[in-house]
DNA sequence: CACTATGTCTGCATCGTTGCAGAGCCCTCA
DNA sequence: TGAGGGCTCTGCAACGATGCAGACATAGTG
């Protein structure tokens, strides 16, 4: 079962250890002949380094973990892959872990017996779990959080301007000339501190272009999913004035709207039209396809592993909110125009 | 940066670092005074054990990996939620990484300074690179092969039965009345094993309905995206005699494809209906919504892991391959029926 | 020719933890 | 009283690799 080590091959090649490892790695100046005396034991035996070992004596793992609530949520595989690229672009391995919201998850990693140990930094998209708590706790591991929750001055953070995306997302569709334009996503209490911003992007829409917000627009969820917003949406179609337009605070709330429109046998955009945001690829392919808010995927990623390599660098600035660019996409879910091309 | 050592504890409790390690694992009986001056010293110091050196000394990471072509694609998201669950409960993390379907990526798993040696096992969903090839490379980690490429007697390998769930979908249209079933998905080489399967599943349908394939009609995509289904749909649109049904490799392909009918103007199912494969969660809520073959995802995850412990615990059988069930799915796509509510 | 510089190669110590074997100590029982 | 046994606790070695300092041989210099 074990492979051969350092000792094995120094044996058959009639060499000290050292001068493998030298071989191994090329720090050394050795010989041509001695370099082909090791080489050729190294490949008889197949040797493999092992790289517990060399992580344990150089103090380092060169994995990173990255934590999100749901890998099946389509926002967090795309981020999950390109955390994956921009991490291995810098020498490094990505290790997945879902919590599934669960704060009891959430609390393990910064538990005695958390696996943290074991990386050299941890990228954490929260959702239950508050930054006030993961300060509270120790930790030994550079932390950078990600999306969620706002800055509080303890860690680094890369985000979007939350509040401006939604702010532009809601005006579009006042633009339209939508007047009843519903909010779906709300999370009025601690943990909910994006949903809040979004809110308070929509309010500031309506505020600029002087309208009144109709509180019964406003549909709380206690999660992002499909489900969550056709049920939203079916609850804003009871009403006896039924809102022309929803703002969705992301792509599978809007997905699950729209599915709940159409079964109803409304029109998108005609009848009502929908905005979500995170652009997942999904809503290129959904019929209508989907307007959004695009939060730059790739620079977020690039971003956190960046920041996140200086901290592990040795050289730790102070915590900073990084905030990465965003862009509103329309497709045919507002205008019943579709796009050239899915892009 | 470094946190203390059983060292730093047992000098503070003024005791051996073996009675420390004791006491953190609970593995030999400590008096209780003792116990409570250690714990007390492990408190202070906020210690955690450093497991890259426990893993060394126990020559046992703890982690398996996943290796998937794409995270991003919703069923390797899925699937991947499912391994993550299914190792946790035995005790394991997963790192997932990512080839992008590239073979350099996945020869790189089997290459000399691979990380897999970090592993106690790998989960291999393999694009490119042949099983073949995987033998030839020695390998010292177990592995455990998901969903791709014929069991050649060197792996474990977990899927499903390809052959009756193309059939099976194939049929389903075929019983609709449909007689012209488009298949969209092919892949006539050497790592096409899965789709060619897919494929003579199709003409299996056929023949046992007595029935003669046009094979115009099958359609070969290089990948398993939503684009090269909307791509193959467009092509199939321009025959003389376009079809009047589609059986699609994945879903992936299949909402592609709808999308391309949508955009022509065609109605789904009416004018052309649509089978895909996978049973992705974006399939039910989908305009309309997909019928589809359901794989059984925790079970393939479960039954991997399973596999993959037992190669790891030591007794290793010979390699199995292990068929995991499925179940169409009837949705709107083929019978314009909605299901009750969305599953 | 003595002496230093250079180029190769090696042994020892170490990373932080756990396995193993055994040292004390106290208690029990013949 | 003394042998035997159980309970605690400890020191040493080892997991497999790398950092460091130095040994040795050869080459270069005045």
């Amino acid at each position: 079962m074990a492979g051969p080590t350092l000792r094995d091959v120094a044996k058959r090649a009639n060499v000290s250890i050292r001068t493998v490892s030298n071989v191994v790695n090329g720090y050394a100046p050795v010989s041509d002949e001695l370099r082909a005396r090791v080489q050729a034991a190294l490949d008889e035996l197949d040797y493999r380094p092992n790289l517990i070992a060399r992580n344990l004596k150089q103090g380092r793992s060169g994995m990173i973990a990255l934590v999100v609530p749901e890998l099946d949520v389509p926002y967090f595989a795309e981020l999950a892959r390109e955390v994956i690229t921009a991490a291995r672009a810098r020498g490094y391995v990505v290790m997945v872990d879902q919590t599934d919201g669960d704060v009891e998850r959430e609390r393990e990693l910064l538990g005695r017996n958390s696996r943290a140990t074991m990386f050299d930094g941890l990228l954490l998209s929260p959702l239950s779990v508050t930054a006030e708590e993961l300060r509270a706790r120790g930790h030994r591991v550079p932390i950078v959080l990600l999306g969620e929750h706002i800055f509080n001055g303890s860690f680094h953070h890369v985000a979007i301007d939350n509040v401006s995306a939604a702010r532009e997302a809601t005006a579009h569709l006042l633009a339209l000339g939508r007047r009843r334009v519903a909010a779906i996503g709300d999370q009025p209490y601690a943990t909910g501190e994006t949903a809040q911003l979004r809110t308070s992007g929509y309010r500031q829409a309506h505020a600029r272009e002087g309208l009144e917000v109709d509180e019964r627009l406003i549909v709380p969820t206690p999660r992002f999913h499909r489900r969550q917003g056709a049920t939203a949406m079916e609850q804003l179609l009871t009403l006896p004035e039924p809102p022309d337009a929803v703002f969705c605070y992301n792509d599978l709330l809007a997905l699950g709207a729209m599915r709940a429109l159409t079964r109803a046998g409304l029109r998108v955009p005609d009848d009502v039209a929908v905005v979500g945001m995170d652009d997942i690829e999904e809503g290129q392919y959904s019929t209508p396809s989907l307007t959004t808010v695009a939060p730059d995927k790739k620079e977020i990623a690039r971003m956190a592993v960046d920041v996140l390599m200086e901290s592990i660098g040795g050289t730790p600035r102070p915590p900073a909110e990084i905030v990465v660019p965003h862009r509103l996409i329309v497709r045919e879910s507002t205008t019943g125009q579709a796009p050239a091309v899915p892009t």
